[in-house]
DNA sequence: TTTCTAACA
DNA sequence: TGTTAGAA
């Protein structure tokens, strides 16, 4: 679980990503526009990118150099963001510890502060560990 | 210097 | 998607 933590942990500036990705910085700013990334801001309003960041951007580039079009990444992206949910709804459940998606939340709100793919922060504090969709 | 937002001869 | 202006 800790390998998750250190894979949401917002690191670099959007000048090493676009390195990493051979995206621009206004790909990678429209990308998370169509909310497929969420980047952590500092408090000079600058965004910090974890690796989870990076694998979506980097599988958003393949999904469109694909020839699918942004509604489908996005679509794309979601399914799996409902599979991760499931999946560990799943695992806590065959552990006993919770049953219901809001006691997945709960749980994930106090194990993942900041998880990548879980976690975000465009929405006011109370909501922000929604699910995508 | 780098990054941000907003906007478009 | 690129590019640029003006601000931070």
């Amino acid at each position: 679980m800790s390998s998750k933590i250190r894979r949401s942990m917002p690191l670099f500036p959007i000048s090493t990503v676009m390195k990493l990705t051979d995206l621009s910085a206004r790909q990678i700013r429209y990308y998370e526009e169509h909310q497929l990334i969420h980047p952590e801001r500092t408090a000079g309003n600058r965004r910090l990118f974890s690796l989870y960041d990076i694998d979506r951007l980097l599988e958003i580039k393949d999904l469109l150099d694909e020839g699918i079009n942004m509604a489908g990444v996005k679509k794309i992206l979601v399914r799996e963001d409902e599979s991760v949910h499931n999946q560990l709804k799943a695992d806590l459940q065959k552990e006993k510890k919770v049953s219901s998606d809001e006691e997945v939340r709960k749980l994930l709100r106090k194990e993942f502060i900041n998880a990548g793919r879980f976690y975000r922060n465009d929405l006011p504090p109370g909501d922000r560990f929604r699910y995508f969709h």
